[in-house]
DNA sequence: CTGTTAGCGCTTTCAG
DNA sequence: CTGAAAGCGCTAACAG
């Protein structure tokens, strides 16, 4: 069914070795032995099978990209500037989208292994992960994105997830507000843990505390379901920290079913800044990650090592994390 | 760096092939050489090459989907379903983020030709697409998951599209609207097309014509500047359709910028019902695909096709759409 | 400039 | 039950 350079050769009265050549652009070809062999190679629709040329190039020219829940539209807007990077490197993308815990190593290492990829971006490692460390091991260059992972000795970007979170805190309090509420993602995630830390610290330094605090999964739901429970407490939070925007999305929708005016009866701010948060509808205070800038510094970190251009100690880049003011804040 | 199955070999003091064997679960196999051989694999930690694997078995294991753009939330609704089914038959899945226009197919067709992918879903053919049927005749099954080709001799799973655009249209009717406004999508698209044809039938057996239509892109975007334009027409349109649910979005964006209330002043119905039409913001009403059960059905088909389980002619599935009602439409 | 030759790492006969 | 040997389709020396 498929054609080989063995058919092509035989159509162009030509060797194999001289098919392949052609096809490839050496430039030792005889200009019209190519166009034979490129006439015959389009009449046979030949085309070369990319497993035969990875086990002797020992590339794949295809990067893996793990992601948590591309439900999440936080993550589609990373894999989209990814793909375009890689894209334009010449690689192509796979995705894969799974939940990273610790014990799944052994679930998704199948996927990824036996060099089925040339190197992967991890964009959902959660703490303790150590499948991180066998990718690395394996002699597969990895980075993480928007993720951190003790002790594993991989390039990484993140942006400054606690200093985000004072941010979240010092604007609140600056605002007026004294009974704030806080509800963060999955403890085991990286992000999570840091933007609720600095969110703390900065409450601290006004001498308050997290009024009351829930703890759940970066989804709509989550953000719904605990801002019912806030919002029914006998003395409710003026104010809420959402640890990324789609929670916060489900606050300010627990609000309007629960008929409580944001800003003026609840202030509400996210974290991430994706598209939908400048959406009029949601108007969403949030803090602003460079989403676009750290995808880009990730991508050409990876091709770096990947074409062994850099042999140099991991690094941790670090971007800023800035709040982006919009209609859902106001003063308490 | 990579251990092979030699290396294996030698460590268990078996042939190379036997390695294989062992590790492939070939029954023949001794219990004690097999665990000598599994223990030896587990000390060089040991992965199967999949590109030479491939080469021998002519399988790659792996699924290619096509999407339009990412970013849509509709497509990573539907990648999830698809990726979730594949997995369970052990495939992978390989996502391609493509715009698959017409003219498109040469620079598409490197990335998954050369047998990297055992079938490919696509999701986002435009009308006049050639490459549909390139694949087909390369011998890798594909199967067209909620767009239509003309003349492509594949599998394709849809929604009533011209019933659900009528259904729409019924709706608004009965609701005494007159005044009804259309947001299109992309002209190459079955889906845009169909929705829209629909709809104008819908109307025409009400005696009614579109009265302004704007046609773009299946963006956020795209709904809110053309909403703009038709809500400061002299006589701005009560109702609108808009062809997919992220339209319906910019057009309640454009709506509440005007100062334009939803659904006092304008009705708005969308099409797809995402997950994002039921939050509590959007309330949006919306034809309903079973998108779910389509993305399930596409890789059945696909997974019969590449098993080579099935022998028949193309099918064309067809699923129906029905009206979800919420609070974006009311009485004219 | 082109043909011959040797593998890449694996699965799969074919012998024994 | 296990080893030897062939070969998947390609690239990359090595000759000429």
């Amino acid at each position: 069914m498929a054609t080989t350079t063995r058919d092509v050769a035989r159509e162009a009265g030509v060797s194999q070795s001289t098919v392949s050549r052609a096809l490839n652009g050496d430039p030792r070809v005889a200009p019209e032995t190519r166009a034979l062999i490129q006439a015959a190679a389009k009449r046979l629709s030949y085309l070369p099978n990319s497993a035969a040329r990875s086990l002797i190039t020992q590339r794949t020219d295809t990067i893996g990209i793990l992601i948590g829940e591309i439900t999440n539209p936080f993550y589609p807007q990373l894999v989209d500037v990814l793909h375009d990077e890689f894209t334009l490197a010449g690689f192509r993308t796979v995705l894969l989208n799974e939940r990273a815990d610790a014990g799944r190593a052994d679930e998704l290492f199948p996927q990824l292994q036996g060099r089925f990829v040339d190197g992967i971006v991890i964009a959902n490692a959660m703490l303790g992960a150590t499948f991180v460390d066998d990718f690395h091991k394996q002699g597969i260059p990895v980075v993480l994105l928007n993720r951190d992972v003790d002790d594993a000795h991989v390039d990484r970007v993140v942006s400054d997830n606690t200093g985000g979170g004072e941010v979240a805190a010092t604007t609140l309090v600056e605002l007026g507000h004294r009974r704030i509420g806080l509800i963060g993602g999955p403890a085991n995630a990286s992000t999570a843990r840091d933007r609720a830390l600095g969110f703390e610290r900065g409450l601290a330094r006004a001498g308050l505390e997290v009024a009351s605090r829930r703890v759940g999964e970066f989804t709509h739901q989550s953000g719904y379901q605990w801002c019912l429970e806030l919002l029914r407490e006998p003395a409710p939070p003026t104010a809420i920290f959402a640890a990324n925007d789609v929670i916060a999305f489900g606050v300010l929708d627990a609000a309007k079913r629960m008929g409580i005016r944001v800003p003026e009866d609840l202030s509400v701010i996210g974290y991430d800044d994706i598209e939908m948060a400048g959406w009029e509808l949601f108007g969403l205070t949030t803090v602003r990650q460079p989403l676009s800038q750290m995808a880009k510094a990730a991508a050409r970190m990876l091709i770096e090592r990947i074409e062994g251009r850099v042999v140099r100690e991991p690094a941790r880049l670090v971007f800023p994390a800035n709040l982006m003011r919009r209609q859902t804040t106001t003063y308490a």
